[in-house]
DNA sequence: GATACCATACTGGTATACCACAACGCTCGA
DNA sequence: TCGAGCGTTGTGGTATACCAGTATGGTATC
């Protein structure tokens, strides 16, 4: 296996919580901790940048903040992407893809660690976003998932949310394989609507309630 | 007036076709060009290549090619966007603003060089974007326009086109000054169908001729 | 004349030294 | 004791030297 690249750790870092959101960064501070030179740690940031997990503050560099109205409006945003991928997919994915995509939604009952029901969670709606077979729109979708993944820490907190979410995407996936286009849609924005405002409402609630459980919004 | 970036400069340089698409670009080359050194040109390559103006060709650097399939994605993309951003500024925009979109569309009827008329279409729809009020959504459509900005010297160059998009534009406003949601969509939907096709069906026609007007797909 | 091989001249990738600027803190003077 | 000024330290921005890999062209040999 070639060992990640610098761009891939430092993600992982930024996802995982390790570096904390609104973390100030220093490009020669991060020398010693991921063992590498400006140069390349340069290039990491920008591209970081570009993907909303980095951000300029003044000259320097800060872990991106959890803001409560950009993930609001990264929820609409979503919405708009994921019900027109949703619409696509009824008419182009094969009965194969779909399928794959019913299993993907079905294997991620088990009792899991949060993390692979993170993972499982973005796979399948990256998935979902694949069978629009539009380039634009699953870029943009992985950049979406992107910078939500912080914030799903929270989702899968709780049994009864992840329970909730497999089920909503089997709602989606049945609608799929019926073909149903409308109904694929509206069991999407079902989801993503219902989801974000849970979400946005536990940020809401309390910055100081979150920061116990190890999480901080950075602002 | 500041002088522009360098990241600005190679833009308008790919933008304006000064450096023709699939050209292939070298860090070093690029030093005597711009005045600058290899550092700020890696830099700007990096974003670029974020906004799709760059691409890497194996180990190296070209100029995106203009490329029909994408072309095709693209405008299927920007129907979403878009239309999504006609409804949301149905429901959200002021009259002011509509307004001032609207004064946008006629004013862009005088005669105009091919230029400014790439700039005022590409003005009008992201200023439409912004009227949605969600910045996911404006970031977007602007990386489309941009990605689109080469291709609409083709559109420009025939009066009855330039005619025919100020026509449209001013139907979307007249839909959105109606506070008709549904009407904004269908005629953003309209437009957006008919220039991408006319734009595919002119691409795809003979790369041979679109040479002779000076522009070359890069593939 | 054809082919194989080697030298050379590029490529991007990386490490690092230097620059200007900004913020902080200490020191010196009132 | 308080305040002002200056120096030290740290920031990103830039220029450049060096590295390893690669493609290419010329030459020498068969």
């Amino acid at each position: 296996m070639p060992e990640p690249t610098l761009h891939a750790r430092l993600r992982a870092a930024i996802l995982s919580l390790d570096l904390a959101p609104g973390r100030p960064l220093s490009e020669r501070g991060l020398e010693p901790e991921f063992g590498a030179s400006r140069t390349p740690i340069r290039a990491a940031l920008m591209r970081l940048e570009s993907e909303g997990l980095v951000r300029r503050d003044g000259k320097g560099w800060i872990v991106a903040p959890i803001d409560l109205d950009e993930i609001r409006s990264l929820y609409e945003y979503r919405e708009i992407l994921e019900s027109a991928s949703a619409r696509l997919a009824v008419e182009r994915a094969s009965r194969e893809d779909l399928e794959a995509l019913a299993d993907l939604a079905r294997l991620a009952d088990a009792d899991e660690t949060p993390e692979h029901s993170i993972d499982a969670g973005t796979g399948f709606h990256l998935e979902l976003a694949r069978l629009s077979n539009n380039d634009f729109l699953i870029d943009a979708m992985a950049g979406v998932l992107t910078r939500l993944y912080r914030t799903r820490w929270l989702e899968v907190q709780s049994a009864e949310s992840r329970e909730r979410a497999h089920r909503e995407h089997r709602a989606v996936t049945a609608a799929l394989l019926a073909r149903d286009g409308a109904s694929a849609e509206l069991a999407t924005i079902a989801h993503l609507r219902g989801t974000g405002e849970r979400l946005v409402a536990s940020l809401g609630e309390s910055s100081q309630r979150l920061r116990a459980t190890g999480i901080n919004l950075g602002n």
